[in-house]
DNA sequence: TTTTGATTTGTTATAGTATAACGGAACATT
DNA sequence: AATGTTCCGTTATACTATAACAAATCAAAA
């Protein structure tokens, strides 16, 4: 558990981490041959705009904004396609999206959710993950997919609150 | 692990699985001073009577034929009760909702989804949590609330479907 | 270069999930 | 019986997501 964390730390570059994603996304979808279309490139850029997890809803008005069309099935179906590759993962708990920090290289990732700031980071899950699968297939179950989602208080926001 | 995997056992009572929850719960709730009312203990049952995780929607049709309102609310307030008290569980990845097979104790369960015929299973998962929340701790982040959901294949459906 | 087939997008409609708000009924005390 | 609290009925609406089909774009073959 260490990577994708640099969403905690207050002050980072985030135009830098906004365009290392979209480089990498693009580059990836090239390699995969797969079409980073102008919707599909600025949904990405909106979902990495922030590190809080972002409703489909609330990109539909940047999209108009950029001379799209905006009814939900053009932000699902961007949504859709970025998930497939791997460039955004969606939060259950929020039904909102959020950009994958390493996209390409496989990953077992968990989520932390800050109850205060609403900021998620990524973060690295494969040694829980193992042991899940493990126990569950002491049962009998075979583990295809894991959905690991955490709330709680990050660190900036703990520091701001101390009680 | 190894509570709740009575539902990928084929042929247990469920009926008595029914009965001995809806019997905890009555005795909960009244040890508790809370009120189980007649909507919020058939809203248990109709939850309990199968191991498929139930939608809030599924739930109405049978609250109407009892003979009660069957508004939206009336379903989802019944739910929230249910779930302060412990009672069912709120899966996230399937907007459904499921018995908790041992409330009271405080406990830390994930649940292992068949993604064929639709059963959900509640099992420990202490281990895991508690390396994740020391994990989340390195990174600063404090844990309050954990959320792990496990798709993939039960024994059962393994059996039949052997490929 | 035109044709062809596949992929992507526009558009309208609708399905599915969940909550706000307010008044009235039932309950548990005083 | 009076009172305050909790629960329920009811209406309306917000939020999340997908179905279905036509039009446009793209990408490779003819």
């Amino acid at each position: 558990m260490a990577s994708g964390t640099i969403a905690f730390e207050s002050h980072h570059d985030h135009n830098q981490c906004i365009e290392q994603a979209m480089d990498e996304a693009r580059s990836l979808c090239k390699a995969r041959n797969q079409r980073l279309t102008p919707i599909r490139e600025l949904v990405l850029k909106l979902v990495w705009q922030s590190h809080k997890p972002l409703g489909a809803y609330e990109i539909l008005p940047a999209l108009a904004e950029a001379g799209f069309n905006s009814a939900p099935p053009t932000v699902y179906r961007a949504l859709d396609f970025l998930q497939e590759q791997g460039l955004v993962h969606r939060i259950a708990l929020l039904n909102a999206f959020i950009g994958c920090p390493h996209p390409g290289k496989s990953h077992h990732g968990c989520f932390l959710i800050c109850r205060h700031c609403n900021t998620a980071v990524e973060a690295d899950s494969r040694d829980a993950e193992a042991l899940i699968s493990q126990q569950a297939s002491k049962l009998g179950f075979t583990t295809e997919q894991q959905s690991i989602e955490v709330l709680g208080c990050c660190p900036n926001c703990r520091e701001h609150a101390e009680e």
